[in-house]
DNA sequence: CGGTTTTTTGATGGACGTCAACCCAAGTGG
DNA sequence: CCACTTGGGTTGACGTCCATCAAAAAACCG
């Protein structure tokens, strides 16, 4: 029954996907609440206390945070596999909100419970470790991604980064099965054609710091570039190679191999070169 | 000897702040590299094999990332005491470069070795997680930060930040002995008088994602409300609570007291209400 | 003291927010 | 079946914030 805790922690991990006997058999001992939402409802809100450690099972949601002058900040959308709010784990009460965007099923383990039984094994918390390493990884490259680029780069990028983690079959919600199938799969991502399902405009907004006029304004280039279609309450990516260059992807993350071996001090060198290599 | 480290990951811990005494001996068997670099020195490149889990001992250092354009983000700040680039403990190599601001004494604790000793007491893990979590935090405050605030607010927010993580030794280095360290110990934080080491005005610009000319112009403007004061290499605060002002600071982090507590559904309510507190 | 960074200042333009409409689809109640 | 509402999306006019370019001034470094 917690096989679909162990799926979500190991999921694509570097090393450490599998575990021992005994820790299979120290977490199937967790039961899951399975709680079942509809359609914007609110889970939990800010401030409120936080007791369980929480799995999207189907469905989308999102958390997002109420800033001082009233705008709201979304933190992060969750599909199914993922584990929300991980960043909260440790905390008394919730600093954000949490928010369906669909009829959604989330699973509800008892905090205590969990790390209860991490402190039993250094495996199980190394396992979460690794998943809190990988949040890091990707806040840090958000981070640089707002920090830094054009309201169209990062529109592009959003919407690029959605139709990843959506799971395919949230994907083939409407026709176009088998070119949304191939263009997810295909590691080559050919120009291929999907779907993301209801996510309002002010939601990529209120996410990527921006106006809603503005995303609007964005997205109608994008269609008129041919990009993609809006349809009501959703929209599908046509041409995704061409969004991949708007959004200076440069199939990012995994291709950082090692190139130049220059070294700096610490192996080796000791260089006093200065900090002006860019511009 | 590593006393160090066990400082390091307990500072203002929230309650995992003591070791067993086997955890204690274990850790004192870590045996770190004392490394001292001279000023703008670099520590290791991005795309270097990372074999180092490090601390700053002495002196200021920083982490940065080169985009593609060209341009270079500032990632984040170390003072003594602070743990370097945590989020890439577990990479084989660095993403981003590091490097020294000031003469530094950084110390090395062997990576493989951290993790051995880690995996064979939770207890330890746990107090990374507590540190992971921590950062996480951080970043995730500052991606809000970045991403809805004005040039004139980021600008302040990093300047006070400096201030608070800035180490009274270091701030001494002036005159204005005293006042700095009122300024820094009060919890009140009265109008005070500090300084801040040789941070070049192009660091806080790669670091906010501003360009150089706009973070002169905004500091010009600090400078003329009487709020700070440029020395040469060095920014002086004069009134810390002028910045906190223009900061939108609102005593942050801690002061999230649980207050309104109408529940969301994870706490028994079924309500359905829509997503519309804000604006 | 010249060369090299940093800081400072001005002028100009683009990107993006704000305001204020209008449109359109989906209810909702008569 | 139709008026009315309601919430999102769409569009234009306009202003502000901030990047860019360019160049002077100041600080630093041998």
């Amino acid at each position: 029954m917690a096989e679909e805790l162990i799926k979500a922690l190991t999921k694509d991990s570097y090393d450490v996907s599998q575990l021992s006997e005994d820790e299979r058999l120290l977490l199937a001992e967790i039961k899951p609440q399975r709680l079942h939402f509809e359609k914007d409802s609110v889970v939990f809100r800010e401030e409120e206390p936080a007791n369980y450690f929480l799995l999207m099972k189907e469905g989308i949601c999102f958390n997002h945070r109420h800033l001082e002058d009233g705008s709201r900040q979304v933190m992060d959308l969750y599909f199914p596999g993922e584990v929300i709010a991980l960043s909260e784990l440790p905390l008394e009460a919730h600093v954000s909100g949490l928010t369906t965007l669909s009829d959604a099923v989330i699973l509800a383990y008892d905090k205590a419970e969990i790390t209860e039984k991490c402190s039993r094994t250094a495996r199980l918390s190394r396992l979460f470790m690794e998943l809190l390493f990988r949040e890091q990884a990707i806040l840090t490259e958000r981070l640089v991604e707002v920090a830094r680029h054009s309201a169209n780069k990062r529109v592009a990028h959003f919407l690029l980064d959605i139709n990843q983690r959506l799971p395919p079959s949230t994907k083939l919600l409407h026709h176009a099965g088998a070119d949304a199938l191939s263009a997810c799969c295909s590691p080559k991502s050919l120009t291929g054609l999907s779907n993301l399902v209801g996510i309002p405009q002010v939601l990529i907004a209120d996410a990527l710091g921006l106006s809603i006029v503005h995303v609007n304004r964005v997205l109608r280039q994008f269609k008129e570039a041919g990009w993609i279609r809006i349809r009501s309450q959703g929209i599908e990516l046509l041409d995704i190679d061409a969004l991949k260059v708007a959004a200076g992807w440069e199939s990012e993350g995994e291709a950082r191999s090692i190139l130049h071996n220059q070294h700096g001090a610490l192996n080796g060198d000791t260089a006093r070169s200065h900090v002006k290599d860019n511009q």
